[in-house]
DNA sequence: CATGAATGAGGATTCATTCAT
DNA sequence: TATGAATGAATCCTCATTCAT
């Protein structure tokens, strides 16, 4: 008799448009009602599927994590070997931030703000971690097989592979987006499968 | 006469004081109450220095934008051939961002939030563009006199450079300062070095 | 036939499981949701049995009075004299707050909250009115008879047995059961009937 | 030179403005605005003397209890024999409910509502305890020297006088103030007084 | 010049009530 | 009849900014 509605959904449609309207008009320039609005919807009914605007996010962000934990674990059990598993592995890395670049313009502004805020109740180093050590393990594969660079501190080309990871998602933030996504991807794995393994 | 003297000195210090703040708190958490406590003053006197909390932050941009501006001239015009002065260039834009870290930090909170809001009176843009401007330069250079890959998009190799720049920051901003800030440049010139230039 | 019997009686559940929990989280704190709960119904359906949260109290305010005034007139039909009269309406006050004690906390809340509010449909001045009315007529009867004090004002008298019927309510709302309701009933009557009736 | 307040002095306006609203209005109807209105500030500067609406509150209660402790000291100290201590005790709780007249109603409602609020910042029983333990005292005193009724149980009556304190205030409470408040006293006192001792 | 007391616009959140199913 | 999803009025509280001293 009730009115029969797909909780889970509505749920994923809001967190949709306010997703929208974050990267639109940032986090904090964002008020309820302009979320409310985009969803279509009234302002106390954010409240019956969410507890606060900072929930909002974080089940947003939940969702990305898990495509990205996924996409990961995909990769890893796929390729074997250093070299093509650390190419595929950028690419992959590439091509969700590409994806999910909107979702990744909020979360910088997100976590570069609520940074010393005890009180956030999600944080970027989970993903951070996992690639990392990730990539750590791959890099040294990679040097004991004679593929990679030995030279080279894993840790630190590890470090500098995210860096570029989060640049890719901070330059089309700031600068617009410049050039094509493919364009930049061809580039970026050129430039990196030259320095980092033609090493002859 | 001594008073404009002060006058300017205490606008630095309430400046700098600020953006102490601004990178601990972020941004939009960050209390104007609060920034007068870190200066030592009172609430009212800010604006004696500022026309708002936004100018405070726009006086700190501009010091930053200044000396970043000065460094690349100089760069420039110590070095004449492409490949050094492409190294000079990396080496000047990490080391510049690694010493005006905080501001860094406090820049990418405030652009990410106040993206596409018009009264944003200054922008990162003036950064993106005079950087990208010189790379493309040099990259063309570079590649009409055999030094650097003949295959690759200038633009987009600029692209990757100036992401890689934001990338250091960001990162360092979400996960801490993992690695020594030297040895992330050694191996961030190398990889580079290598990719870039070692084409034989 | 049978739905207007459960209407009726559904009225009554309701507005008993709500009296519950307006003695325990107060009638502000209360939210209708609490009330569907705890009457094991869903929200919606609190309006098909009553206009409004108001409403529910004043239902069960009119069940509480009802029975009020018909103890009140089976005592005055029962007793003739002064003194057993007297006697046993206290008797019968005491007994009534007593054994609706949770109602009288309820009423105590929301009448000390709503005084001057003109909206409120319905208040206590009807229960002192009776009540005072009663008692001055007693106490006249029994100077006249010589059976009390002929010094005290009977307007006075009947206020402090109503203040006292009150603070016997309000003082085991505030600090709690704290000794036998029959044993504080025993006492009270005691006192009142020295105090009152033994004048040699 | 900056302004120079009495902020001790504006709490204590702020705070008498405020209990004068929740009087007429109640506590749960008033809105911070009418507070401020009634102290002839804006909404804004509440908050610079008092943390939220209870915090108002909270302050009237302590003035309101450190008044009724002071008093309740002066008379034990003052008198020695049960009879005259407890008269005068009496008196004063009369006195003092009556005088405080206002706060006490507020009081009521206040505590009525959050009676099972375990964030309710103070409490009733407080002034209850210190009261029934001096009562409970003094009774005793009276029973051994053979002042008062043996037979009565000293907690029973102390809890009867207690009641009959918060009987005063409620009643004038709800029923308006209809008898002078000096013969509400003296009849009081004069029933108290033979129903107690007069027990030859 | 310096200050902090005062302010009110603004925004998050709650909840009684409505109404489509 | 029963329901709970939807709603927006209502209200608390924050904080950038003003201004009297």
């Amino acid at each position: 008799m009730p009115k029969i509605i797909d909780k889970k959904e509505k749920t994923q449609i809001i967190s949709q448009a306010a997703l929208t309207v974050f990267r639109d008009r940032g986090y904090y320039r964002t008020r309820m009602v302009d979320i409310a609005a985009a969803a279509g919807i009234g302002k106390g009914t954010l409240y019956e599927y969410f507890k606060n605007k900072s929930d909002i996010l974080q089940f947003a962000f939940e969702e990305y994590f898990d495509v990205f934990s996924q996409g990961l674990l995909d990769v890893l059990q796929t390729k074997d070997e250093p070299t093509p598993k650390l190419i595929a592995l950028i690419d992959f890395a590439l091509s969700h931030a590409v994806e999910w670049e909107d979702h990744c313009m909020v979360y910088v502004e997100y976590f570069s703000s609520a940074r010393s805020d005890n009180n956030v109740p999600f944080s970027l180093s989970a993903i951070y971690g996992s690639m990392k050590d990730v990539l750590v393990t791959i890099i040294r594969e990679g040097q004991q097989s004679g593929e990679f660079h030995g030279s080279l501190d894993p840790v630190a080309v590890s470090e500098m592979l995210v860096s570029m990871y989060d640049g890719i998602i901070l330059h089309r933030l700031f600068a617009g987006r410049g050039i094509d996504r493919d364009t930049l991807r061809e580039t970026t794995l050129h430039v990196l499968k030259s320095g980092l393994l033609d090493h002859r």
